[in-house]
DNA sequence: GTCTATAATAGGATAGAC
DNA sequence: GTCTATCCTATTATAGAC
């Protein structure tokens, strides 16, 4: 029988929320086979380079839901401050409101940074470039336009950082709430 | 022959430097041995817990090393101002330039930060309560105070996911650098 | 207080049937 | 493509000598 239970897509998807959740570390194979509803050895089947491979895909599958969501709210039509504000409602959407902390994030510190840096770099760099060229549009000159970008991208870690570890996402809807203005203000 | 190999204080500085740059999950009882050059069981000698204890007891000393250092510079003599700026300088200490990561955030993201979720909640309350209480005293309304203490928090832990993630400690620099007037301009 | 040795288990990964 | 069964290593933890 060629069907599988579930596609590729949702099976990334389900991974996804157990990295997410648990960090790469503390995903256990156990974990990502009980989430996905399959054997340990289908998950082999599907991604013979075993964990490793699983974060692989499930990086790329971020990634370009980043680059279609988060950045392209930003490369939409109207007025800068419109799409800031459709980036904003997306990364709502994203990290549900607060209540979810990101895999990015989670990656990106304790042992997994090392093995995955050049997938985290990409995807920073993508969400600070975009943020950047968008400001410049604005007329906020390119240095500056830059800062602004990386103190955003920053933010929105942080404040996801202290959700997860608080247990309250005030910060991160405060920062949501408040986005588009701030980045434009003069 | 009651005279330990390192006293509990220097004990507590390696493995605290392992669960740093590691995490909570990745870092192995013989990641910690090695780091103290101790055999496993010496360590269960002094934290029969184990991991978890241990874990608990570098909470415990880094809650110190901000009360006394990062808070401490707050509390001390001279307007606000000299205060932010030592506080700055306190973290860009005990961060290493922004060279090391936050143990802190690290445990707040994946597994351990349900374990530990109680410690996270008091040292980041220890941080933002301190740094909202001196900006009241610079005259700043008690929520919007309360608001720029959690910003400022929130930025220092993003720009060290962005530091370990990346490898570039940039932007955690400029946010050194910027802290003092920052959180006061009107 | 530290060590060597060892248990006990969890974790990652594979083999082969269906 | 999925499963059961199994292997092997790493990991946590303990026992007991010195």
């Amino acid at each position: 029988m060629p069907t599988p239970l579930l596609s590729r897509e949702e099976l990334i998807d389900r991974l996804f929320e157990v990295f997410r959740d648990e960090g790469f570390e503390g995903a256990s194979m156990a974990d990502l086979a009980a989430a996905t509803g399959l054997g340990k050895s289908s998950l082999y089947h599907a991604f013979p380079g075993g964990k490793d491979e699983m974060a692989r895909a499930v990086l790329a599958a971020i990634r370009a839901r980043i680059a279609s969501g988060v950045v392209g709210a930003l490369q939409g039509p109207g007025p800068v401050a419109a799409r800031l504000k459709r980036m904003a409602d997306a990364i709502d959407v994203l990290y549900e409101k607060g209540t979810v902390g990101c895999l990015v994030g989670a990656f990106s510190q304790g042992k997994s940074r090392r093995a995955f840096r050049p997938e985290l770099q990409d995807i920073f760099g993508l969400m600070i470039d975009a943020l950047a060229a968008t400001l410049r549009e604005a007329g906020i000159a390119s240095a500056e336009a830059r800062r602004r970008a990386e103190d955003a991208v920053l933010a929105i870690q942080g404040s996801l950082v202290l959700a997860c570890g608080t247990g309250d996402p005030a910060a991160f809807r405060r920062l949501i709430k408040n986005f588009a203005p701030r980045l434009l203000e003069p």
